[in-house]
RNA sequence: GCCCGGGUGGCGGAAUGGCAGACGCGGAGGUCUCAAAAACCUCUGUCCGAAAGGGCGUGUGGGUUCGACUCCCACCCCGGGCACCA
């Protein structure tokens, strides 16, 4: 039969446009099947599509594809997370409006995307700036509100200057600058929105342990985040400015209370509340006042330059060491934060390190309190209660488990974290109602409230008799109105007419809140929105939520490891805790993909070093593309873009669309006596079956379009060995199917015009099912055996695959005879269908 | 500093404790052709050797095992995350 060339622009155009007319992506519940939601993370739509997308989105396809094929009610949705800072920069460096620059993306992406052939159902896409969704992420505030977890207050906050609003602790990246701009983040006291994700923070911790399908890379990370720490809360009374108790008390969380005989002095944060109330009018108010301001003059990236050295002073104060009595005095120091536990902390030089480097430093006492069982002050102090030894001459601070020393009636105990020293100090300090078990977490509260114009704006409303009042559910959504000017620089604070409102509750004159919702927000339940994605009268139908959700496979980038996928686990329980749905995670299934890199760099458009993937899409076809990124490497791995294979991936294609042609005519009879080469190729056909399945479900795609290719090579050493009239014509067409539908996930266009025109199915191979795999078929009745002696190969011997095993050792010592003559045979170990393996004396 | 990943040919990468380097790229040679392209075939870790064959080889050093890229211990290098969290 003739052969055509594999054009792919042909093909790819037509069947795109086929599938949108049959409507074959349409997703509608099925009790009767098992579903399956496929998710990639929604793309902000930054412009034109990247191979960073076409790697998720072609990773996500091809899931989506073979779980559809395998028989499974498959939701593949896709929409774009629209509101944000990018399309303001671009509003105002192009002078025009934040809406229509994203509104163009959308539209270019979206060609893109239907251009690549995925397989999305575009009836459920979402868009987080349109008025049908963030009305309902309005909604979501106002139950958050109602729920008591909406919360305003001061407190100190990043600040970004560059984007000129404040960002969530998570927004701050390692070396303390913002997400996006990656400018130096600055601390200002400001009242913010926040929800209460701390309330949620031992939940999120655990619930990790339920989640086997995440990364466990993603679950540490998120788990080091959420920080819990174990300790207790320790009370020490403060002493008057004439050095006198006074009654009042301070508390310090620690997890180490078994330390507590060694705390010589206390701490406070420079931004604690009491520090100027101490030092007013004294002879420590300078000093105090110089580490307070210098403190609050450095941002975050000073303030990890390099190993910083401590500063701080003494505030003439002192408080009571609840075990012992003794009064120590109050130093304020830049390292303690004011924001984990209480801001104020229990000094102990002995048994931590930056508390050890303050005492050297300021001439403080460092009396050992736990020691290391090899150091020689466990024999000299051991039983030893009093203190008879104020200093140590350690080069640093001893943190490890040891014995307790110099500690009063705990002396003797073993001492560390979690040690029967920590449990018996902190029962005695709850007797004594000086303290208690405690936990603290390193989570801070999500601060969501940001101060630029292209976002949700949050609904509520100040009043100056009432106070915070929210935006009745009737009066939502509080509209995002078009006539803001960013390219004057304005925000909604600009506009009277939008905050110019009346009370709610009083009916008086009252403003209407102009900050907006952070876009983490948009963007941490739009998995939800799709299950019921056009539905105008409620957030979604708990039915069709039960019936999709949760997502079993979400596809997306590393860089979401703590920000999107925290959020997105917090919001899931809200929701559940609401009564909107019946889980408790969103995410049942979590594949990372790694970062497509030009020469080991990240591609972006300021370095000027992006790869567009339309130039190579007219080239090769999509197909091509898609099959050529999954070969390339594990989808877990960064992957350094390459265009040399891709014309390899081209070529193979081609090859098996010749093969496809040439086999896929009406089948010719099969030969009478099945030939050995026939016999190969059958069973190298099952084999592949088997082996593409598995790996499809491993998400090893590479090697799943390995294994596909050597199939072809198989097909052609068949085509090579054979003579055209005495090949086997139902043997070939079997294998041409068999091709064309192991291929169908990756290359979907050309499957499918192999599939309709060339091996005349009438219906679509997408809809077609997924090849059962038979071991027994691929199964070989001969084994080539690898003999080894001493541990390595010596030869080789073919074998039937039921031989005995007396017969098998006889034929691998007959093929080894000359490295085993004259020597002893110690010992002959048989591993079926693998090797045999010969150890010989001598 | 702590916590995760990862180190395999010229390159991307394969290998449930069982023949290291599948598959592809690149390279060499061949068939076809007036010629070229395309296609098809063969070879391609490294060293010694004309060949047969053999030695050496998965970051380094040890260990377990008949057998280790794979498991254990120590270390080196690269990438990432967190980082004054009391």
């Amino acid at each position: 039969m003739s052969i055509s060339k594999y054009d792919p622009h042909v093909i790819e155009t037509k069947w795109q446009a086929e599938w949108e007319r049959e409507g074959l992506y349409h997703a509608e519940e099925d009790a009767s099947k098992p579903k399956k939601y496929v998710l990639e993370m929604f793309p902000y739509p930054s412009g034109d599509i990247h191979m960073g997308h076409v790697r998720n989105y072609t990773i996500g396809d091809v899931i989506a594809r073979q779980s559809s094929m395998r028989g499974f009610q498959v939701l593949h949705p896709i929409g774009w997370d629209a509101f944000g800072l990018p399309a303001e920069n671009a509003a105002i460096k192009s002078n025009s409006h934040p809406a229509k620059w994203t509104y163009a993306n959308i539209e270019k992406q979206r060609a893109s995307f239907k251009r690549m052939g995925f397989s999305y159902d575009w009836d459920r896409d979402v868009v987080t700036c349109r008025e049908d969704y963030y009305r309902w992420g309005q909604w979501i505030f106002m139950k958050f509100w109602e729920k008591g977890l909406v919360e305003r207050k001061s407190s100190p906050v990043n600040w970004c200057p560059s984007c000129k609003t404040v960002l969530a602790n998570e927004q701050v990246l390692g070396e303390g600058v913002c997400w996006r701009c990656k400018s130096p983040v600055e601390k200002r006291e400001l009242e913010q929105w926040y929800f209460k994700i701390t309330e949620y923070a031992q939940q999120l911790l655990d619930d990790l342990d339920t989640l086997p399908g995440w990364p466990d890379r993603v679950k540490t990370m998120q788990a080091n985040w959420i920080g819990r720490s174990e300790g207790a809360e320790v009370d020490f009374e403060l002493c008057d400015a004439t050095g006198e108790p006074s009654g009042e008390t301070i508390t310090v969380f620690t997890t180490r209370p078994d330390t507590l005989f060694g705390c010589t002095f206390f701490l406070l944060a420079p931004e604690h509340p009491r520090v100027k109330e101490f030092v007013a009018g004294s002879e420590y108010e300078k000093s105090v006042n110089d580490v307070v301001e210098s403190a609050a003059r450095e941002t975050a990236v000073e303030r990890q330059l390099g190993e910083r050295e401590k500063r701080g002073a003494f505030t003439g104060r002192y408080v009571v060491n609840p075990v012992n009595g003794e009064k120590v005095p109050v130093w304020v120091s830049d390292y303690v934060l004011m924001e984990y536990g209480t801001g104020a902390v229990m000094a102990v030089p002995s048994g931590d390190q930056r508390d050890f480097e303050f005492a050297r430093k300021y001439g403080l006492p460092i009396p050992p309190v736990v020691v290391a069982p090899e150091d020689p002050l466990a024999d000299e102090l051991a039983g030893v209660s009093e203190r008879v030894l104020a200093d140590v001459s350690w080069a640093e601070a001893f943190a490890g488990d040891g014995t307790m020393v110099q500690s009063g009636a705990f002396t003797g105990l073993a001492g560390g974290k979690a040690s029967e020293g920590m449990r018996a100090v902190t029962e005695w300090l709850v007797q004594e109602g000086r303290g208690k078990f405690a936990i603290n977490f390193r989570l801070r509260d999500w601060l969501i409230s940001r101060q630029r114009y292209w976002g949700n704006p949050i609904p509520a409303i100040h009043c100056p008799s009432c106070g915070l009042v929210p935006v009745p559910e009737a009066d939502l959504p509080v509209r995002l109105p078009e006539n803001v000017d960013v390219t004057k620089g304005e925000t909604l604070a600009d506009h009277p007419e939008f905050y110019e409102t009346e009370c709610p509750s009083c009916g008086g004159a009252a403003r209407r809140e102009t900050d907006t919702m952070d876009t983490f927000t948009c963007s941490s339940w739009y998995y939800l929105r799709y299950s019921d994605a056009r539905n105008d009268q409620a957030i979604w139908e708990r039915e069709k939520a039960d019936y999709w959700m949760p997502v079993d496979q979400y596809i997306g980038g590393i860089e979401h490891a703590i920000l999107h996928l925290l959020y997105s686990r917090f919001f899931t329980k809200v929701f559940r805790d609401l009564g909107l749905i019946t889980f408790a995670e969103p995410f049942t299934n979590l594949l990372t993909q790694g970062m497509v890199k030009l020469d080991g760099a990240t591609m972006s458009k300021s370095k000027g070093n992006v790869v567009a993937p339309e130039d190579m899409i007219e080239r090769y076809g999509c197909d091509a593309l898609r099959a050529y990124i999954l070969f390339m490497a594990p989808p877990d791995k960064d992957l350094d873009w390459s265009y040399e294979g891709l014309e390899g991936m081209f070529r193979w294609l081609s090859r098996v669309w010749r093969l496809v042609e040439d086999a896929g005519g009406p089948a010719s009879a099969a030969t009478s006596a099945e030939t050995p080469a026939a016999k190969t190729l059958r069973r190298e056909m099952h084999r592949v079956t088997g082996k593409v399945t598995d790996d499809i479900e491993r998400f090893q795609f590479n090697t799943a379009i390995a294994a596909l290719m050597e199939l072809t090579n198989a097909s052609y050493d068949y085509r090579n060995a054979v003579p055209e009239p005495e090949r086997d014509g139902v043997l070939t067409r079997e294998v041409a199917e068999r091709l064309t539908l192991l291929l169908a996930p990756f290359t979907p266009h050309m499957s499918e015009e192999l599939w309709r025109e060339v091996l005349g199915r009438s219906q679509s191979v997408h809809l077609n099912s997924w090849p059962e795999f038979d071991p027994a078929l691929s199964a070989a009745d001969e084994a080539e055996l690898a003999v080894q002696v001493n541990g390595k190969v010596r030869g080789k011997v073919v074998v039937a695959v039921d031989a005995s095993e007396e017969t098998v050792v006889a034929a691998a010592l007959a093929e080894v005879q000359s490295w085993v003559e004259g020597k002893e045979v110690k010992k002959v170990v048989v591993v079926p269908g693998k090797l045999v393996s010969v150890v010989v004396a001598g």
